[in-house]
DNA sequence: AGTACGAATTGTATT
DNA sequence: AATTCGTACT
């Protein structure tokens, strides 16, 4: 099948794979084949002669990079030997590249560092502190964001200051500067910096431009909505010499606007380039036709959009299903124990882990699969989230490397030395900082001079003499070896291993924190033997740029695994079976997003609703949508309401409404209670002793942010129009001392763990949480059950023939035979086994399950849904009567929402 | 001066 | 949970 091309491409994506010169815009839903186009027409570009080393693809992640360049190199057939292959890679990754060959330039060391997330906050902090703005005022994460908003519009600190008024927006402008000045002072970039240096480079230095786009000839780019406004110079400098420019993407899917990202760049496209060629793609091969109803259905529910069809090439497939579960641990048992079902049947309706995804909204939803999964012995990746290379062990070793490529790190330099501890205390530091201040030199140029520094003591001094010639010995090494020979002579002379001896008592978990550091030193030799050439900087330099998940160890081992991962990170691929869990308000649409809407007006909850179109549309064959109706959440148990995007996928257009309506009134009150809460005990921050004490303290709150405030203004406007006026703000001194850094101060381990309380347990058969309900509920309910009379009756009792499969393996014996189809069709009130098997198990699982028919028995579909808007509820979990017992899957009931309108025609 | 421990606080998404 | 701060110990 790989012969003549035109295989497997519907006319209108053959236009656009044969239009080979010119702009050329593929503007289209998803899983129309836009990144098939793509992959397709490198390979006819190839064909046509186009020397694959003159092709430039960009993409969003690493790992869709390395696909698309294995898709291209399987449609060419075999690649000779030793010629290259097509450039494809990320925004990042390229403006690396092009800035490693410019950095002086720029006035930047070749061998630059770049800041991840962890190391800008610490240099957030620094710069903080240095411009005496406390972390109650503005915390370091708001910092970051602020600064990252000017950086990714390319607005500089002093233009910033023009810009805001706000007495906390000055406050971040200042600490803009500073962090700025910290940034340089390190030779560092952080994120932003890649590219915002990269458009700065093109813009101020013709010559590199000229250099750089004179490298290619042809262009491409996947998923354009997301490109932000740097991103859209970078590829207009490099485009404009050959115009050879097809860009891919879909506006419905455009979920980064947090970090810039701007839409207009992909529906504009046609007036930045007027003669650009527009293909459109109706037709969607990845999905079932039910999928693509719910998603049309969902999606329709945003105002502004570029309006298009979307159609399903493929049948209609199984009805997606609905799941309502008693809490998070429920959901993620009972999904673990269907998943485990199906990977291990013996028929052929196995399906092979890797075709299986969970997908969730935010990185704390995963915990819960993850204990699950691994109780169930199913394999699984866990994509993002907390990289392996965010682990302290990790961390503190890369901050070495970090230092001998670049001793201008000085986030990296402080990090390490007094880790292990060797006896260099705050006091010294703060005092070679001061000093490192006060000559304008780096801090690294000044440590050979801390026998000469008064407060520094004699054993500090010494421990950095030793502690350079350490860092001496191995630079030299650096030079000229590879970084898996020295590596392991460098470990011991760290003496890293006793350090995590020392810090952590548990045997156990010292061997784990030194199995993660063996694990470094494999990465080291993979990269080794992948890289053409390898050397210290490149490998650091992929650690900060690669996530967790998105090396091709990854790839290997999700071949035989279920892949766990955000929404996010499942932008642009695909997976047979999709569960979509935690689908609650608060936490699809996310909190933030709500707040942020009804304060600002701003559309957020429109994107929020793309995330959730991207995650249904990931899904080419069953998929599963899922809450949960309670969670944990700081020990205490909250309820959560369904996610309205459930009941828009359904149709369900005024319950929809209804759900968003309480979801605002629980958010407003849970507002009102913290704010009483922060009025009640303003004692709390006693710190008396700062100078430049605020008078503004009284009264009334402080002037600042906390979108709390914007929605009680919003919402409770009454009284307090007080419009916060920029009161004189305290001037901080320029440019004091940088503060200390904090020493090492790791706490140990031995926190046993808190057993997770046991859920509501026996508590409330039914979930009534009767008592704080508003009253609105129960009548909501019933208009749950959809228009569909006909079924409607037997569904809502009918709780979905339980995961059918589930089961078998590890509970009863012989209930193999199973699987009746998801499809509605199942036979009325049939709480199968579950309550016969669950009741002996775990006492949480009976109730839920058992309790349901009885407690309430018509619409027992309906109260799930909104059976708990109050916001109060947290009553403390019973006892830890639970007796920890982790192996079965529990089994749980679920519950379905009612009929579901399948897709007309 | 340096380190250890406990308490308190707060948590979107990602390159 | 992870970090940071305050306090007490070596
Ligand atoms: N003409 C075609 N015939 C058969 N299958 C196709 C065709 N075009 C695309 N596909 C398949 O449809 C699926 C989706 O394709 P692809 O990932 O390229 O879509 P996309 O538009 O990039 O999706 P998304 O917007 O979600 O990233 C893939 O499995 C692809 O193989």
């Amino acid at each position: 099948m790989r012969g003549t091309l035109g295989d497997g491409l519907n006319s209108a994506q053959r236009t656009a794979v044969t239009t080979l010169s010119g702009p050329l815009l593929v503007l289209a839903g998803a899983g129309t084949g836009k990144t098939r186009v793509i992959t397709f027409r490198i390979a006819e570009l190839i064909r046509g002669g186009t020397k694959p080393n003159r092709i430039l693809a960009v993409t969003f992640t690493n790992k869709a990079a390395r696909e698309m360049k294995e898709r291209t190199s399987q449609l060419l057939g075999r690649k000779k030997k030793g010629e290259a292959g097509p450039e494809v890679s990320t925004f990042h990754s390229l403006c690396v590249r092009v800035l490693r060959r410019h950095a002086r330039t720029l006035g930047y060391p070749e061998h630059f560092s770049i800041y991840d997330r962890g190391d800008q906050e610490s240099l957030a902090r620094s710069a903080l502190r240095d411009v005496r703005v406390g972390h109650e005022k503005l915390r370091p994460s708001d910092l970051l964001h602020k600064v990252s908003g000017w950086k990714s519009q390319g607005i500089t600190a002093k233009e910033a200051e023009g810009l805001v008024s706000k007495d906390t927006d000055l406050l971040a402008v200042m600490a803009y500067g500073r962090y700025e000045a910290l940034l340089r002072a390190s030779g560092a970039m952080d994120f932003d910096d890649l590219l915002l240096n990269t458009e700065r480079l093109f813009r101020e230095h013709p010559e590199a431009r000229f250099a750089e786009e004179s490298r290619f000839d042809h262009l491409l780019i996947d998923e354009y909505q997301d490109t932000n406004g740097l991103q859209y110079q970078i590829v207009k400098a490099l485009a404009s010499r050959h115009r050879n420019l097809c860009v891919v993407g879909d506006d419905d899917q455009s979920i980064y606007g947090f970090r810039g990202a701007e839409v207009e760049h992909i529906l504009h496209f046609k007036s930045d380039w007027p003669d650009a060629k527009v293909v459109r793609l109706e037709d969607n091969y990845r999905c079932t036709e039910w999928i693509i109803h719910l998603a049309n259905n969902l999606i329709a529910h945003n105002k502004a959009r570029h309006d298009k069809v979307l159609r399903a090439a493929r049948g209609r497939g199984v009805a997606p299903r609905f799941l309502a579960f008693e809490d998070e641990e429920s959901e993620a048992d009972a999904i673990a124990a269907e998943i485990h079902g199906k990977i291990n049947r013996q028929d052929d309706e196995r399906i092979p882990a890797s075709h299986i995804a969970i997908l969730f909204r935010t990185n704390e939803q995963p915990r819960a699969f993850e204990q699950a999964l691994r109780r169930a012995g199913i394999p699984y990746v866990l994509v993002g989230g907390q990289s392996f290379f965010d682990r302290k062990e990790i961390k503190d070793l890369l901050s070495y490397l970090r230092v001998l490529a670049n001793p201008l790190d000085e986030v990296s330099l402080l990090r390490i030395i007094n880790t292990p501890a060797r006896g260099i205390g705050t006091s010294s530091i703060e005092a070679l900082l001061k000093k490192a201040v006060e000559e304008g030199a780096p801090l690294m140029k000044v440590l050979p001079d801390a026998p000469k520094i008064a407060s520094v003591s004699q054993p500090a001094a010494n421990a950095i003499g030793e502690f350079l010639a350490l860092l001496d010995e191995f630079r030299a090494r650096s030079r000229r070896e590879l970084l898996s020979q020295w590596f392991p002579e460098f470990l011991a002379r760290v003496n890293y291993k006793a350090e995590i001896e020392r810090q952590y008592k548990d045997p156990s978990e010292q061997e784990t924190r030194w199995n993660t550091v063996e694990q470094l030193l494999n990465s080291i030799v993979t990269y080794e033997n992948r890289s053409e050439s390898p050397s210290l900087i490149g490998f650091v330099e992929e650690t900060t740029l690669m996530s967790q998940g998105d090396d091709d160890d990854d790839d290997k081992r999700r071949e035989h695994s279920v892949t766990l991962m955000t929404l996010h990170s499942a932008k642009g691929l695909e997976f047979p079976e999709v569960y979509l869990v935690g689908m609650e308000e608060g936490i699809l649409p996310h909190k933030r997003s709500v707040i942020e809407q009804i304060s600002h007006g701003s559309s957020a909850i429109d994107e929020e609703r793309r995330l959730a179109y991207v995650g249904v549309t990931r899904a080419q064959n069953v998929l599963t949508l899922s809450y949960a109706k309670g969670r944990m959440k700081w020990g205490k148990l909250r309820n959560q309401l369904p996610s309205r995007f459930l009941l828009e996928m359904r149709g369900q257009t005024d319950k929809s409404q209804e759900i968003a309506q309480l979801a605002v009134e629980q958010l407003s009150r849970e507002i009102e209670r913290a704010e009483a809460k922060a009025e009640t005990e303003p004692k709390g921050k006693g710190k008396g002793k700062k100078s430049a004490s605020p008078r503004k303290k009284s009264g009334d709150e402080g002037p600042s942010d906390a979108p709390v405030q914007a929605v009680r203004r919003k919402k409770f406007d009454s009284n307090g129009q007080k419009v916060p006026s920029v009161t004189a703000r305290p001037a901080p001194p320029p440019v004091p001392p940088p503060a200390p850094p904090k020493a090492a101060s790791s706490e140990s381990a031995a926190v046993s763990p808190p057993s997770p309380v046991a859920p509501p347990s026996a508590v409330s058969p039914a979930i009534p949480s009767a008592p704080l309900a508003p009253g609105a509920t129960p009548e909501i309910a019933p208009p749950v059950a959809p228009p569909a009379p006909p079924i409607a009756s037997a569904v809502p009792a009918a709780p979905v023939t339980p995961p059918a499969a589930a089961a078998p393996p590890i509970m009863p014996p012989a209930a193999a035979p199973p699987a009746t189809p998801p499809a509605a069709a199942a036979p009325p009130a049939t709480p199968p086994a579950a309550p016969s098997v669950a009741p002996p198990t775990a006492p949480s699982v009976a109730p839920p399950a058992a309790a349901a028919p009885p407690a309430t028995p018509p619409a027992a579909a309906a109260p799930p849904i909104i059976s708990a808007p109050a916001p109060a509820v947290e009553r403390p979990a019973p006892a830890p009567s639970h007796p920890r017992r982790p192996d079965p899957p529990r089994f749980v009931q679920v519950s379905l929402f009612g009929d579901l309108e399948p897709p007309r025609k």
